[in-house]
RNA sequence: GGAGAGGUGGCUGAGUGGUCGAAAGCGCCGGUUUGCUAAACCGGUGAAGACUUAACCGUCUUCCGCAGGUUCGAAUCCUGUCCUCUCCGCCA
């Protein structure tokens, strides 16, 4: 959510974003509803004054017959009030519908255009291998080594859901360690999340808990919703806190497990477990004050990148370009892993994003700073980032640690939790 | 799941229909005093929104968990809801 002010102040400005993002906007509407709020606003504040004015008067009026006048006039300047007041609300409410559409401001820096458009901005420490054997995908080494059990998840749940079997349950958890063990490194109290949240939450990190289009899966008779990413839930924790200025930067690591309902990405790569309806990963979240929101989101990144440089996985790093931000993110940098096994002769695929939300989140939920010695409060920044989404790590390991004979290496950062150096086929069901 | 109790400012805690955005204490900030520190004393000290101002100041509205209701008037009465605590039951 935008400060109102600056969208009605700046509505051009606005406006241009919005083309730039790619999404429509009434804002002329929006500010002309907003106008006419704030009209309305003076009106009940108004009557609100004169209607204190005169119950005050009424205690201290002795005449019985003068008591009755003056209750009479109070009466009808509370009704004046009430329906000035109802106007005012469903101004507000019209307002606000809108306001909730309009996407967050971009970052300077941040390329211009759609999804072609955005930017390569670096590349890991691992190159990218050659195989001299045509390397299978994560699916089929998957299946030769009984790791995981797509059939039986769909028997059992639906399409979208699997068993992790075996090694492939090592693999997690090793893999939830390692990260954990990275962020506890880098300064990071540490969480395991509620996985629901309510669906006010939801709405001010960015999600639409409701509708067809929604991405969440919510609970029936509550409001609650399954969490799409532990952002929800770390970026709720402070919701309606004023937190003071010495206390920032607050940096969170959470542990979660993430529900989508993925509507309308059916056709898209949706083989194996690249697109799937439930998986668990390792959160990065920040709250930061607002000028140091940039240097925060370039120290996740680098977190993300030391990840995967650690666990010897290539990668490239994407700046989305402005149509592809989603409605929250000022800015947001992608890791795509290079995985052997996708498309005909590999293809980089998305393992792991971050995204400077500056203030849009925190306004919604209400979350604010404190500076000692200074009166008034400001919004804090919010930052999140995957430290590990488990299914597409696991895809990229499987397919770019995978051996001719049709095993798969252990990385290095992950044989002490694992406990062997190679995963051969030794599936028991 | 059952029975109670309670949610007031940074904290403790008073306040059962008007003069209450709210006593008092603690904390915090500023000052006086003082080898230093401490103590003592004096003053100040919540937030959001709107109007006004170059800015400071000032004025108004709203906020006593949240949402409604009663009333001319609500922290105070009523309803719902969320949360916390205690006891009982159940349970990983």
């Amino acid at each position: 959510m935008l400060d109102r002010k600056l969208i009605v102040d700046q509505a051009d400005r606005v406006k241009q974003n919005c083309t730039h993002r790619g999404v429509k906007c009434d804002i002329d509407r929006l500010v002309q509803l907003e106008t006419a709020r704030r009209q309305k606003l003076h009106e009940v504040e108004e009557l609100n004054r004169k209607a204190n004015e005169m119950a005050k008067s009424i205690g201290q009026t002795k005449d019985p017959a003068e008591r009755e006048a003056r209750k009479e006039q109070g009466r009808q300047l509370r009704d004046q009030k009430d329906a000035a007041q109802a106007e005012h609300d469903r101004l507000e409410q019209e307002v606000h519908a809108l306001e909730l559409t309009v996407p967050n401001l971009t970052h300077p820096a941040a390329p211009i255009g759609g999804e072609k458009d955005s930017k390569e901005i670096r590349r890991g420490t691992t190159a990218i291998r050659k195989f001299d054997f045509p390397p299978l995908d994560h699916v089929a080494l998957g299946e030769k080594l009984g790791l995981f059990d797509l059939e039986a998840g769909a028997r059992t749940t639906g399409h979208g859901f699997y068993f992790l079997k075996n090694d492939g349950v090592l693999l997690d958890l090793a893999l939830q360690r390692y990260a954990v063990e990275v962020l506890m490194l880098e300064g990071f109290s540490l969480t395991t999340t509620p996985d629901l949240a309510r669906n006010e939450i939801l709405e001010g990190i960015g999600f639409n808990p409701r509708g067809p289009e929604t991405q969440v899966y919510s609970v029936e008779n509550s409001d609650l919703s399954l969490v799409g990413t532990a952002e929800i839930t770390l970026g709720g924790m402070f919701s309606g806190q004023t937190l003071d200025d010495g206390k920032l930067p607050i940096k969170i690591a959470g542990i979660s497990h993430c529900f989508r309902t993925e509507a309308g990405a059916h056709g898209q790569a949706t083989r194996g477990i690249y697109r799937v309806h439930q998986f668990t990963k390792v959160e990065m979240f920040a709250y930061t004050l607002p000028e140091a929101s940039d240097a925060m989101h370039e120290q996740l990144l680098v977190i993300e990148c030391k990840i995967f440089d650690g666990l010897g996985i290539p990668y490239r790093v994407i700046d989305t370009a402005s149509g592809d931000l989603g409605g929250p993110a000022y800015r947001k940098f992608d890791l795509e892993a290079w995985m052997p096994g996708r498309g005909k002769e590999g293809e980089f695929g998305e393992i792991t994003s971050t995204s400077n939300c500056a203030d849009y989140q925190s306004r919604r939920l209400g979350i604010r700073f404190k500076k000692k010695g200074e009166k008034g409060t400001h919004f804090v920044h919010t930052l999140n980032g995957t430290a590990v989404a488990n299914t597409r790590a696991l895809i990229a390991i499987l397919e770019n640690y995978q051996e001719a004979d049709g095993s798969v290496l252990v990385p290095e950062a992950l044989r002490g939790w694992v406990g062997k150096d190679r995963i051969a086929s030794n599936s028991t069901c």
